[in-house]
RNA sequence: GUGGAUGUAGCGCAGUUGGUUAGAGCGCCAGUUUGUGGCACUGGAGGCCGUGGGUUCGAGUCCCAUCUUCCACCCCA
Protein backbone atom coordinates (compact mmCIF):
# COMPACT_ATOMS: atom_id res chain seq x y z
CA UNK A 1 0.00 0.00 0.00
CA UNK A 2 1.21 3.54 -0.94
CA UNK A 3 1.39 5.34 2.13
CA UNK A 4 0.75 8.96 2.21
CA UNK A 5 4.32 11.14 3.37
CA UNK A 6 3.88 12.73 6.94
CA UNK A 7 4.34 16.54 6.62
CA UNK A 8 3.79 19.58 8.57
CA UNK A 9 3.06 22.47 6.27
CA UNK A 10 5.55 25.25 6.28
CA UNK A 11 5.05 27.62 8.67
CA UNK A 12 3.54 25.76 10.97
CA UNK A 13 5.39 24.94 13.93
CA UNK A 14 5.41 21.75 15.64
CA UNK A 15 7.35 20.69 18.73
CA UNK A 16 8.66 17.28 20.39
CA UNK A 17 7.80 16.53 23.93
CA UNK A 18 10.66 17.83 25.19
CA UNK A 19 10.17 21.28 23.23
CA UNK A 20 6.24 21.58 24.30
CA UNK A 21 6.95 20.95 27.95
CA UNK A 22 9.17 24.06 27.18
CA UNK A 23 6.64 25.87 25.56
CA UNK A 24 3.86 25.14 27.80
CA UNK A 25 5.60 26.58 31.02
CA UNK A 26 6.40 29.96 29.09
CA UNK A 27 3.37 30.03 28.18
CA UNK A 28 2.06 29.57 31.54
CA UNK A 29 4.07 32.54 33.00
CA UNK A 30 3.01 34.72 30.91
CA UNK A 31 -0.84 33.95 31.32
CA UNK A 32 -0.53 33.85 35.19
CA UNK A 33 1.36 37.49 35.14
CA UNK A 34 -1.36 38.83 33.11
CA UNK A 35 -3.82 37.18 35.70
CA UNK A 36 -1.88 38.70 39.00
CA UNK A 37 -2.57 42.16 36.99
CA UNK A 38 -6.75 41.35 36.61
CA UNK A 39 -6.83 40.60 33.11
CA UNK A 40 -9.71 38.50 32.71
CA UNK A 41 -9.80 35.57 30.59
CA UNK A 42 -11.46 35.91 26.48
CA UNK A 43 -11.44 32.88 24.25
CA UNK A 44 -12.92 33.24 20.71
CA UNK A 45 -13.50 31.33 17.72
CA UNK A 46 -10.43 30.62 15.22
CA UNK A 47 -12.71 31.20 12.26
CA UNK A 48 -14.95 34.01 12.08
CA UNK A 49 -17.44 35.79 9.21
CA UNK A 50 -14.92 37.24 6.70
CA UNK A 51 -17.28 40.17 7.05
CA UNK A 52 -16.52 40.24 11.02
CA UNK A 53 -12.97 40.33 10.13
CA UNK A 54 -12.39 42.01 7.32
CA UNK A 55 -14.35 44.93 8.68
CA UNK A 56 -11.31 47.40 8.35
CA UNK A 57 -9.81 45.40 6.03
CA UNK A 58 -7.20 47.29 3.99
CA UNK A 59 -3.73 46.12 2.13
CA UNK A 60 -1.91 43.47 4.18
CA UNK A 61 -4.61 41.84 5.89
CA UNK A 62 -6.67 40.98 2.85
CA UNK A 63 -3.76 39.70 1.27
CA UNK A 64 -2.78 37.43 3.64
CA UNK A 65 -6.04 36.47 5.39
CA UNK A 66 -6.92 32.84 5.14
CA UNK A 67 -10.12 32.70 3.57
CA UNK A 68 -12.85 30.28 2.27
CA UNK A 69 -15.99 28.97 1.99
CA UNK A 70 -17.95 26.46 3.59
CA UNK A 71 -21.40 26.25 1.61
CA UNK A 72 -22.55 29.73 1.08
CA UNK A 73 -20.54 31.18 4.18
CA UNK A 74 -17.82 33.37 3.72
CA UNK A 75 -15.67 32.54 6.08
CA UNK A 76 -11.68 33.19 7.35
CA UNK A 77 -9.12 32.41 10.11
CA UNK A 78 -8.39 35.31 12.42
CA UNK A 79 -5.15 37.02 11.79
CA UNK A 80 -4.89 38.63 14.87
CA UNK A 81 -6.61 38.95 18.73
CA UNK A 82 -8.05 42.41 18.53
CA UNK A 83 -10.24 42.18 15.88
CA UNK A 84 -12.12 39.12 17.24
CA UNK A 85 -11.79 41.66 20.70
CA UNK A 86 -13.03 44.67 19.34
CA UNK A 87 -15.90 42.36 17.68
CA UNK A 88 -16.54 41.10 21.19
CA UNK A 89 -16.77 44.34 23.33
CA UNK A 90 -19.21 45.59 20.91
CA UNK A 91 -21.59 42.81 20.73
CA UNK A 92 -21.23 42.00 24.41
CA UNK A 93 -21.19 45.85 25.46
CA UNK A 94 -23.86 45.84 28.14
CA UNK A 95 -22.61 43.02 29.71
CA UNK A 96 -19.31 43.85 29.99
CA UNK A 97 -17.49 46.04 32.78
CA UNK A 98 -15.25 48.60 32.04
CA UNK A 99 -12.77 49.23 31.79
CA UNK A 100 -12.05 45.73 30.68
CA UNK A 101 -8.94 44.36 31.15
CA UNK A 102 -9.18 41.21 28.99
CA UNK A 103 -6.72 38.56 28.30
CA UNK A 104 -6.21 36.12 25.39
CA UNK A 105 -3.75 33.33 24.50
CA UNK A 106 -4.34 31.53 21.32
CA UNK A 107 -3.17 31.16 17.75
CA UNK A 108 -3.44 33.14 14.50
CA UNK A 109 -2.81 32.62 10.83
CA UNK A 110 -1.40 34.73 8.33
CA UNK A 111 -0.82 33.57 4.90
CA UNK A 112 2.76 34.77 4.45
CA UNK A 113 5.92 33.36 3.12
CA UNK A 114 7.58 31.23 5.37
CA UNK A 115 10.76 32.48 6.71
CA UNK A 116 13.30 32.36 9.78
CA UNK A 117 10.61 33.08 12.81
CA UNK A 118 7.58 33.83 10.50
CA UNK A 119 5.14 31.67 11.19
CA UNK A 120 1.78 30.88 9.15
CA UNK A 121 0.54 29.80 12.41
CA UNK A 122 1.33 31.56 15.79
CA UNK A 123 0.71 31.95 19.13
CA UNK A 124 -0.28 36.12 20.12
CA UNK A 125 -0.14 36.58 23.92
CA UNK A 126 -2.75 39.43 23.95
CA UNK A 127 -3.98 42.07 26.92
CA UNK A 128 -6.14 45.27 26.23
CA UNK A 129 -7.69 47.30 28.64
CA UNK A 130 -10.70 48.87 26.97
CA UNK A 131 -11.96 52.08 28.33
CA UNK A 132 -15.91 53.10 27.78
CA UNK A 133 -15.49 56.74 26.47
CA UNK A 134 -12.41 57.53 27.67
CA UNK A 135 -9.33 55.67 29.36
CA UNK A 136 -6.82 57.41 31.92
CA UNK A 137 -3.53 57.56 31.02
CA UNK A 138 -2.22 56.14 33.82
CA UNK A 139 -2.91 52.70 31.92
CA UNK A 140 -0.34 53.64 29.40
CA UNK A 141 1.70 53.52 32.15
CA UNK A 142 0.41 50.57 34.02
CA UNK A 143 0.89 48.50 30.44
CA UNK A 144 5.04 48.01 31.30
CA UNK A 145 4.83 46.99 34.24
CA UNK A 146 2.94 43.87 33.02
CA UNK A 147 5.78 43.58 30.36
CA UNK A 148 8.46 44.12 33.02
CA UNK A 149 7.20 41.22 35.16
CA UNK A 150 6.22 39.18 32.54
CA UNK A 151 10.25 39.41 31.11
CA UNK A 152 11.64 39.12 34.56
CA UNK A 153 9.65 35.94 35.14
CA UNK A 154 10.83 34.60 31.77
CA UNK A 155 14.32 34.91 33.93
CA UNK A 156 15.55 37.83 31.63
CA UNK A 157 17.10 41.02 33.10
CA UNK A 158 18.99 43.30 30.51
CA UNK A 159 15.36 43.96 28.32
CA UNK A 160 14.16 47.78 27.46
CA UNK A 161 11.04 48.51 27.09
CA UNK A 162 10.94 51.16 24.47
CA UNK A 163 8.13 53.87 24.11
CA UNK A 164 7.03 56.47 22.22
CA UNK A 165 3.67 58.67 21.38
CA UNK A 166 2.22 58.69 17.77
CA UNK A 167 1.00 62.05 18.52
CA UNK A 168 4.36 63.42 18.70
CA UNK A 169 5.53 62.05 15.03
CA UNK A 170 2.09 63.07 13.60
CA UNK A 171 2.05 66.60 15.60
CA UNK A 172 5.02 66.76 14.11
CA UNK A 173 4.09 65.83 10.59
CA UNK A 174 1.22 68.02 10.77
CA UNK A 175 3.17 70.93 11.48
CA UNK A 176 5.24 69.81 8.32
CA UNK A 177 2.18 69.82 6.72
CA UNK A 178 2.88 66.06 5.39
CA UNK A 179 -0.29 64.57 7.06
CA UNK A 180 -1.31 62.64 4.25
CA UNK A 181 2.69 61.16 3.73
CA UNK A 182 2.29 60.38 7.57
CA UNK A 183 2.22 56.28 7.64
CA UNK A 184 4.57 56.46 4.90
CA UNK A 185 7.56 58.61 6.61
CA UNK A 186 6.98 56.41 9.69
CA UNK A 187 7.49 53.06 8.05
CA UNK A 188 10.17 54.59 6.45
CA UNK A 189 11.80 55.88 9.78
CA UNK A 190 11.08 52.71 11.78
CA UNK A 191 13.50 51.30 9.49
CA UNK A 192 16.34 53.17 10.46
CA UNK A 193 17.63 50.60 13.13
CA UNK A 194 18.29 48.36 10.20
CA UNK A 195 18.96 50.53 7.35
CA UNK A 196 20.64 53.69 8.68
CA UNK A 197 20.10 57.19 8.55
CA UNK A 198 21.46 57.75 4.80
CA UNK A 199 19.02 55.27 3.35
CA UNK A 200 16.15 57.40 5.34
CA UNK A 201 16.51 60.23 4.05
CA UNK A 202 17.07 58.67 0.32
CA UNK A 203 13.43 57.07 1.04
CA UNK A 204 12.00 60.34 2.22
CA UNK A 205 13.73 62.39 -0.94
CA UNK A 206 12.01 59.70 -2.61
CA UNK A 207 8.59 60.41 -1.47
CA UNK A 208 9.07 64.20 -2.27
CA UNK A 209 9.34 65.57 1.48
CA UNK A 210 11.32 68.55 1.07
CA UNK A 211 14.44 69.12 2.47
CA UNK A 212 14.05 70.90 5.38
CA UNK A 213 11.39 69.10 6.48
CA UNK A 214 13.79 66.08 6.37
CA UNK A 215 15.57 68.27 8.53
CA UNK A 216 13.44 68.26 11.02
CA UNK A 217 12.21 64.83 10.94
CA UNK A 218 15.73 63.52 11.79
CA UNK A 219 16.63 66.43 14.24
CA UNK A 220 13.39 65.27 16.18
CA UNK A 221 14.53 61.04 15.89
CA UNK A 222 18.13 61.92 16.83
CA UNK A 223 16.69 63.49 20.20
CA UNK A 224 19.38 61.93 22.27
CA UNK A 225 19.94 61.97 26.34
CA UNK A 226 18.07 60.79 29.22
CA UNK A 227 14.23 60.29 29.43
CA UNK A 228 14.03 63.64 30.99
CA UNK A 229 16.64 65.10 28.98
CA UNK A 230 14.43 63.84 26.16
CA UNK A 231 11.43 65.32 27.59
CA UNK A 232 12.76 68.81 27.84
CA UNK A 233 14.57 68.46 24.44
CA UNK A 234 11.28 67.97 23.18
CA UNK A 235 9.66 71.05 24.95
CA UNK A 236 12.15 72.70 23.12
CA UNK A 237 11.62 72.19 19.57
CA UNK A 238 9.52 74.68 20.32
CA UNK A 239 6.82 73.19 17.93
CA UNK A 240 3.21 75.04 17.65
CA UNK A 241 0.78 72.15 17.25
CA UNK A 242 -1.99 70.69 19.52
CA UNK A 243 -1.45 67.34 19.01
CA UNK A 244 2.51 67.61 19.26
CA UNK A 245 1.84 69.07 22.33
CA UNK A 246 -0.97 66.58 24.31
CA UNK A 247 1.94 63.76 23.24
CA UNK A 248 4.28 65.66 24.86
CA UNK A 249 2.04 66.26 27.92
CA UNK A 250 1.05 62.14 27.80
CA UNK A 251 4.37 60.98 27.33
CA UNK A 252 5.54 63.32 30.08
CA UNK A 253 2.42 61.65 32.24
CA UNK A 254 3.36 58.04 31.09
CA UNK A 255 7.12 58.52 32.28
CA UNK A 256 5.96 59.94 35.42
CA UNK A 257 3.37 56.46 36.24
CA UNK A 258 6.27 54.20 35.22
CA UNK A 259 8.75 55.50 37.47
CA UNK A 260 5.99 55.38 40.11
CA UNK A 261 4.88 51.70 39.54
CA UNK A 262 8.77 50.82 39.70
CA UNK A 263 9.84 50.14 36.83
CA UNK A 264 13.80 50.62 36.88
CA UNK A 265 15.29 53.25 35.06
CA UNK A 266 17.37 50.75 32.95
CA UNK A 267 14.16 48.58 31.75
CA UNK A 268 12.47 51.83 29.89
CA UNK A 269 13.19 54.07 28.01
CA UNK A 270 11.24 56.76 25.30
CA UNK A 271 12.65 56.28 21.87
CA UNK A 272 11.24 58.37 19.21
CA UNK A 273 12.48 55.98 16.40
CA UNK A 274 9.31 53.45 16.89
CA UNK A 275 6.40 53.95 14.97
CA UNK A 276 4.99 50.37 15.41
CA UNK A 277 1.20 49.16 14.00
CA UNK A 278 1.01 51.56 11.70
CA UNK A 279 -2.83 51.61 11.22
CA UNK A 280 -4.70 52.11 14.51
CA UNK A 281 -2.11 53.31 17.27
CA UNK A 282 -2.89 56.53 17.61
CA UNK A 283 -1.07 57.36 21.25
CA UNK A 284 1.40 55.65 22.98
CA UNK A 285 3.30 52.80 21.65
CA UNK A 286 5.41 50.06 22.75
CA UNK A 287 8.36 47.77 21.69
CA UNK A 288 10.29 45.57 24.03
CA UNK A 289 13.93 44.70 22.81
CA UNK A 290 16.23 41.92 24.59
CA UNK A 291 19.21 44.19 24.94
CA UNK A 292 21.84 41.79 23.73
CA UNK A 293 19.91 40.50 21.19
CA UNK A 294 18.24 43.10 19.26
CA UNK A 295 18.77 41.57 16.31
CA UNK A 296 15.64 39.48 16.58
CA UNK A 297 13.69 42.47 16.82
CA UNK A 298 10.62 43.43 19.13
CA UNK A 299 9.86 40.80 21.60
CA UNK A 300 6.28 42.72 22.56
CA UNK A 301 5.01 45.90 21.02
CA UNK A 302 1.41 47.79 21.15
CA UNK A 303 0.04 50.61 22.05
CA UNK A 304 -3.14 52.81 22.36
CA UNK A 305 -5.90 53.04 19.61
CA UNK A 306 -8.80 55.58 20.17
CA UNK A 307 -11.08 53.87 19.26
CA UNK A 308 -11.17 49.77 19.11
CA UNK A 309 -14.84 48.64 17.68
CA UNK A 310 -15.56 51.53 15.21
CA UNK A 311 -16.35 49.32 12.62
CA UNK A 312 -19.31 47.68 14.70
CA UNK A 313 -20.35 50.37 17.30
CA UNK A 314 -20.86 53.65 17.36
CA UNK A 315 -19.37 53.32 21.05
CA UNK A 316 -16.26 54.81 21.40
CA UNK A 317 -14.26 52.27 22.91
CA UNK A 318 -10.30 53.71 23.70
CA UNK A 319 -8.03 51.16 24.55
CA UNK A 320 -4.83 50.36 24.67
CA UNK A 321 -3.01 46.78 24.60
CA UNK A 322 0.16 44.46 23.62
CA UNK A 323 0.84 41.46 22.04
CA UNK A 324 3.73 38.88 22.71
CA UNK A 325 4.37 36.54 19.34
CA UNK A 326 4.95 33.95 21.62
CA UNK A 327 5.75 31.32 18.90
CA UNK A 328 8.56 33.52 17.51
CA UNK A 329 10.10 34.53 20.53
CA UNK A 330 10.08 30.71 21.41
CA UNK A 331 11.63 30.10 18.44
CA UNK A 332 14.48 32.43 18.67
CA UNK A 333 15.54 32.02 22.15
CA UNK A 334 15.33 28.37 21.29
CA UNK A 335 17.77 29.33 18.47
CA UNK A 336 20.00 31.25 20.36
CA UNK A 337 20.23 28.28 22.89
CA UNK A 338 19.10 30.95 25.48
CA UNK A 339 16.61 28.48 26.31
CA UNK A 340 16.76 24.48 26.30
CA UNK A 341 14.96 21.87 26.11
CA UNK A 342 15.75 19.52 29.08
CA UNK A 343 12.92 18.16 30.41
CA UNK A 344 11.63 14.83 28.78
CA UNK A 345 8.37 14.31 31.26
CA UNK A 346 6.02 15.69 33.45
CA UNK A 347 6.10 12.42 35.52
CA UNK A 348 7.43 13.18 38.65
CA UNK A 349 6.93 9.25 39.52
CA UNK A 350 7.05 6.00 37.14
CA UNK A 351 4.79 2.74 39.28
CA UNK A 352 6.28 -0.68 37.43
CA UNK A 353 3.55 -3.22 38.52
CA UNK A 354 5.43 -6.64 38.29
CA UNK A 355 2.80 -8.73 39.42
CA UNK A 356 -0.59 -10.00 37.87
CA UNK A 357 -2.16 -8.22 40.11
CA UNK A 358 -2.62 -4.36 39.11
CA UNK A 359 -4.68 -3.40 41.94
CA UNK A 360 -1.73 -2.47 44.53
CA UNK A 361 0.32 -0.28 41.86
CA UNK A 362 -3.05 1.08 40.87
CA UNK A 363 -3.74 2.67 44.70
CA UNK A 364 0.02 3.42 44.49
CA UNK A 365 -0.38 5.71 41.77
CA UNK A 366 -3.48 7.41 42.83
CA UNK A 367 -2.28 7.79 46.00
CA UNK A 368 0.58 9.64 44.79
CA UNK A 369 -1.79 11.57 42.45
CA UNK A 370 -3.69 12.47 45.31
CA UNK A 371 -0.65 14.58 46.96
CA UNK A 372 -0.21 16.24 43.46
CA UNK A 373 2.55 14.23 42.37
CA UNK A 374 2.38 13.42 38.89
CA UNK A 375 2.70 9.83 38.37
CA UNK A 376 2.39 7.23 35.47
CA UNK A 377 2.39 3.40 35.58
CA UNK A 378 3.79 1.22 33.19
CA UNK A 379 1.36 -0.39 31.43
CA UNK A 380 2.50 -2.67 29.24
CA UNK A 381 4.20 -6.38 29.07
CA UNK A 382 7.43 -5.59 29.00
CA UNK A 383 10.49 -6.86 30.92
CA UNK A 384 11.86 -4.97 34.09
CA UNK A 385 14.70 -4.07 31.86
CA UNK A 386 12.50 -2.25 29.23
CA UNK A 387 10.44 -0.11 31.53
CA UNK A 388 12.97 0.89 33.52
CA UNK A 389 14.85 1.65 30.30
CA UNK A 390 11.90 3.84 29.65
CA UNK A 391 12.05 5.88 33.02
CA UNK A 392 15.81 6.41 32.06
CA UNK A 393 15.60 7.81 28.58
CA UNK A 394 12.17 10.14 29.93
CA UNK A 395 14.52 11.30 32.82
CA UNK A 396 11.38 10.63 35.30
CA UNK A 397 13.14 11.15 38.51
CA UNK A 398 11.52 8.60 40.93
CA UNK A 399 10.14 4.24 40.11
CA UNK A 400 8.69 2.67 42.18
CA UNK A 401 8.47 -1.50 41.34
CA UNK A 402 5.53 -3.27 42.98
CA UNK A 403 5.88 -7.19 42.90
CA UNK A 404 4.39 -9.59 45.00
CA UNK A 405 7.01 -9.79 47.45
CA UNK A 406 6.07 -5.75 47.77
CA UNK A 407 2.69 -6.18 47.58
CA UNK A 408 2.47 -8.90 50.25
CA UNK A 409 5.20 -6.86 52.73
CA UNK A 410 3.07 -3.75 52.22
CA UNK A 411 6.51 -1.83 51.39
CA UNK A 412 7.98 -0.88 48.44
CA UNK A 413 11.09 0.88 47.05
CA UNK A 414 11.20 4.16 45.51
CA UNK A 415 14.40 4.81 43.51
CA UNK A 416 15.96 7.67 43.03
CA UNK A 417 16.74 7.62 39.02
CA UNK A 418 19.85 10.08 38.94
CA UNK A 419 21.83 9.35 42.35
CA UNK A 420 20.43 4.85 42.70
CA UNK A 421 19.40 5.55 45.94
CA UNK A 422 15.91 3.63 47.50
CA UNK A 423 14.43 4.88 49.89
CA UNK A 424 11.21 2.45 51.43
CA UNK A 425 7.67 3.35 51.55
CA UNK A 426 4.84 2.00 53.45
CA UNK A 427 2.31 2.90 51.25
CA UNK A 428 -0.37 2.28 54.04
CA UNK A 429 0.62 5.67 55.08
CA UNK A 430 0.94 9.01 53.97
CA UNK A 431 4.22 9.59 51.76
CA UNK A 432 5.90 11.98 53.69
CA UNK A 433 8.46 13.33 51.28
CA UNK A 434 9.71 12.45 47.89
CA UNK A 435 12.90 13.93 47.38
C1' G B 1 4.62 39.54 -5.75
C1' U B 2 10.52 40.05 -6.97
C1' G B 3 15.34 37.72 -6.46
C1' G B 4 18.72 33.63 -4.62
C1' A B 5 19.54 28.68 -2.83
C1' U B 6 18.16 23.49 -1.30
C1' G B 7 16.79 18.10 -1.62
C1' U B 8 21.11 11.02 -0.02
C1' A B 9 18.27 6.20 6.38
C1' G B 10 14.05 8.93 11.95
C1' C B 11 18.11 13.14 12.53
C1' G B 12 22.50 15.88 11.07
C1' C B 13 25.81 14.26 7.12
C1' A B 14 29.85 11.52 3.65
C1' G B 15 29.73 9.70 -1.19
C1' U B 16 36.47 10.65 -5.01
C1' U B 17 37.23 13.22 -12.67
C1' G B 18 29.91 9.42 -13.96
C1' G B 19 31.75 2.67 -12.76
C1' U B 20 29.43 -3.05 -9.73
C1' U B 21 25.13 -5.18 -4.07
C1' A B 22 24.80 3.46 -1.44
C1' G B 23 28.16 4.52 3.72
C1' A B 24 29.70 5.88 8.92
C1' G B 25 27.79 8.51 13.28
C1' C B 26 23.59 9.65 16.49
C1' G B 27 18.85 7.66 17.33
C1' C B 28 15.69 3.13 17.22
C1' C B 29 14.96 -2.45 18.30
C1' A B 30 17.09 -6.94 20.46
C1' G B 31 20.80 -9.79 23.12
C1' U B 32 25.06 -10.26 26.71
C1' U B 33 22.00 -9.53 32.15
C1' U B 34 14.35 -14.55 33.11
C1' G B 35 13.14 -8.23 39.47
C1' U B 36 16.73 -2.83 38.46
C1' G B 37 18.02 2.16 33.77
C1' G B 38 22.55 4.97 32.21
C1' C B 39 28.29 2.48 30.43
C1' A B 40 30.41 -1.29 27.31
C1' C B 41 30.27 -5.18 23.70
C1' U B 42 27.43 -8.00 19.86
C1' G B 43 23.61 -8.28 16.41
C1' G B 44 19.29 -6.15 13.73
C1' A B 45 15.63 -3.12 11.30
C1' G B 46 15.48 1.10 8.37
C1' G B 47 17.13 4.37 1.60
C1' C B 48 11.92 4.60 -5.50
C1' C B 49 19.64 9.20 -3.48
C1' G B 50 12.53 14.73 -3.86
C1' U B 51 9.73 13.55 -8.74
C1' G B 52 9.61 13.17 -14.19
C1' G B 53 12.39 13.24 -18.52
C1' G B 54 17.21 13.43 -21.15
C1' U B 55 22.72 12.40 -22.21
C1' U B 56 25.56 7.72 -21.58
C1' C B 57 27.43 0.93 -22.26
C1' G B 58 26.54 2.84 -17.22
C1' A B 59 23.67 8.53 -13.36
C1' G B 60 23.22 9.69 -6.16
C1' U B 61 27.00 12.17 -9.35
C1' C B 62 26.07 15.62 -15.85
C1' C B 63 21.65 18.44 -18.48
C1' C B 64 16.35 20.11 -18.56
C1' A B 65 11.76 20.48 -16.24
C1' U B 66 8.86 20.12 -11.95
C1' C B 67 7.75 19.83 -6.87
C1' U B 68 9.52 20.73 -1.95
C1' U B 69 11.89 23.20 1.65
C1' C B 70 14.88 27.38 2.96
C1' C B 71 16.78 32.59 2.59
C1' A B 72 16.51 38.01 1.24
C1' C B 73 13.13 42.12 -0.16
C1' C B 74 8.00 43.70 1.30
C1' C B 75 5.16 43.47 5.71
C1' C B 76 4.76 41.86 10.48
C1' A B 77 4.42 38.90 16.21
Amino acid sequence: MNKVEPRTLAGFMELLPEEQILFEQMKQKIEKTYQKFGFLPLDTPIIELSEVLLAKAGGETEKQIYRFNKGDTDLALRFDLTVPLAKFVAKNYGNLSFPFRRYQIGKVYRGEKVQKGRFREFYQCDIDIIGDEELSILNDAEIPNVIYTIFKELGFDDFTICINNRKLLNGLFESLSQNENATEILRIIDKIDKIGKEAVIEELEKINVQKDSINRILEFIEIDGTNDEKISKLQNLNIQNDIFKVGLEEITETIKYIRIFGIPENNFKIDLTIARGLDYYTGTVYETFLNEHREIGSVCSGGRYENLAEYYTNKKLPGIGISIGLTRLFYVLNELNLIKAEQKSISKVLVIPMSEDLKVPIEIANKLRKQEVNTEIYLNDKKLKAKMKYADKLQIPYVIIVGDDEINSGIVKIRNMETGEEKEWNFNEELKEIS
